[in-house]
DNA sequence: TTGGAATGTCAACAAGGCTGACATAGCCTT
DNA sequence: AAGGCTATGTCAGCCTTGTTGACATTCCAA
């Protein structure tokens, strides 16, 4: 069955799923799942004046209140010009505010307003909705697995990032 | 509105994985995961005037050969028009060749060339290795859930189409 | 006081989505 | 044979979201 195999292990039981097929599964599995991972609050976000970019900007204000423009350009991985398009329109909504750092004065901490907070939630409710959907379907174990292959699919700088952030729950 | 813990479950411990805390971690692992994805693809298309959209293009036409317009239409969730855009600069750039339906002589079946195939094989090489680096890392139960859980995050239309494709390899 | 850091902004551009409208070829039913 | 539907292509125009480059402001720190 193993129609492709690049590595050297024909007949290794063991080894079965680094099959290229395997791997391809993979890998359209990956590409299947993130459309539906995002379809939810795109449908959300489409009427408004909003999109994916604003949803990120969102959801990651939200999860580190407080958090300096340069730290968010590093973990949504865009450009300052890009994240300024966005930010102004949501500070022009009203949904993001900017407060100056207090001991770095040309820092802006970014806080969601409670207008802000309840789109997040909108568009995290959903997004969770069918995450959770997805977890009971296929059980903690599973679950376990489908976090560790993710992490280990990271760059190394994302997972350090992502590994340290608000590592012990809460 | 329930900061942590949407459901009533607190002190649970198999539902733990549900949490409102576990599954936003989930959705961030899902966003970083995806970047680190498609992160080496992209290296190799940036340059070339092709980009994401020609990946997944040639790895669909290669994955199904003789396929039709209309079902790789279906299958990536584009518009002709955008796909069209796609298939002309392959077919110019001998990227991809269409040959006549014999059936129904309106269809237009897809193939690789060689030197697509030899486009798409470099591409591929470069995400099944990461892939493959990410499974080895994780070993085969945790690969089993991860693939348990993306296939229950997709949209049903496409989970159907997914694991319906070539089942028992081929 | 001066250099560099953090930030904002303007302008121009590209990729890759979208819609709408229209054209052609070929299948199928009447 | 005719008309209708299907598969596909194409033109034109628009939007979002990314990019570069250049430049201004404010403020920390040496």
């Amino acid at each position: 069955m193993a129609e492709k195999n690049s590595s050297t292990n024909a007949g290794n039981e063991s080894l079965l799923f680094l099959t290229d097929e395997q791997l391809r599964k993979g890998i359209e599995a990956m590409f299947f799942a993130y459309r539906g991972f995002t379809a939810d609050p795109d449908r959300i976000l489409e009427g408004m004046d909003y999109g994916r970019a604003h949803h990120r900007a969102l959801h990651f204000i939200h999860r580190t209140p407080g958090n300096t423009v340069g730290n968010l350009l590093a973990i949504l991985g865009v450009t300052k010009q890009s994240l300024n398009r966005v930010l102004r329109t949501l500070f022009d909504d009203g949904l993001v505010e900017a407060r100056t750092g207090k001991t770095d004065r040309r820092e802006r901490l970014l806080y969601l307003t409670e207008k802000g907070r309840a789109l997040e939630r909108a568009l995290s409710d959903a997004q969770r909705a069918r995450m959770r959907a997805a977890y009971r379907a296929a059980g903690p174990q599973a679950v376990q697995g489908f976090r560790t292959v993710l992490e280990a699919m990271m760059d190394p700088e994302m997972r350090r990032r992502f590994t340290g952030m608000a590592e012990g729950g809460q």
